[in-house]
DNA sequence: CTTAGTGTACTGTGCATATAGTACACTAAT
DNA sequence: ATTAGTGTACTATATGCACAGTACACTAAG
């Protein structure tokens, strides 16, 4: 994974889990990898691994057992919020990006559906 | 202006002037303001500000001269590049993160113009 | 020439990030 | 009891960012 030099590499790394766990490719109550095993797959140091589930926990996506690991959340209703707020935040984000570069939402989606052609 | 504690200042200023002058509300040739007077408008650092025009002129949007100060760039056609760019860049991101998201462009474009009604 | 506005170049401080390395405590399995 | 895997807590170093403050050089206008 290569990641952008002007944010955190933990931030990176949370959301690229919380992706995971909100399209299901992590399952609830599945276990996520230990500290030292995430810090080498993503070629991060230890430390930054740790702090990565200390702020996913947080966000209450994920439980860490002291001595067992951490788990993606049993709580299936939390996952489903999550990805309805990261959806409507991405498409906000992504309008009001647009507005001021001066598209509206009609010209907006008019790119996208061009994109396929 | 608030700021992305997780960016860098220069860096989310200078984003904003170089959407000022892709959108037209800077128009080419003109001065921008001085970094003195750019440290007090967006409340930051005068070397960050002065930092923001030395990256800025690295993108050509701009032109600084000693003495005289930082201008937009007179030549349209690098500002109507830079405007292609900035917005096939920002569509090709979102559909990118919805991707990650389990959306398709389809269903996307679906969401932007629902948020109208 | 003097002045105001400007870009530029330093020093120094504080903070967050990311790294390396070490150590300790908890849990489950053997 | 031992072991492996794990979370947690430190120390220490290096780097980038942002800040405060100061100083100098260039340009245009009076």
């Amino acid at each position: 994974m290569e990641f952008d030099a002007n944010r955190p590499i933990w931030l990176q790394v949370m959301n690229a889990l919380e992706t995971d766990i909100i399209t299901g490719r992590r399952k609830p109550g599945e276990k996520l990898p230990g500290g030292r095993d995430l810090a080498l797959r993503f070629e991060i140091n230890p430390n930054t691994a740790a702090r990565v589930y200390q702020e996913l926990e947080k966000t209450g996506l994920c439980e860490t057992r002291r001595g067992m690991g951490t788990f993606v959340t049993g709580d299936e209703t939390v996952i489903a919020s999550a990805r309805n707020d990261f959806i409507r935040q991405t498409v906000k984000n992504f309008l009001q990006r647009m507005a001021q570069l001066g598209e509206t939402p009609q010209s907006a989606a008019r790119m996208i559906l061009r994109e396929e052609e």
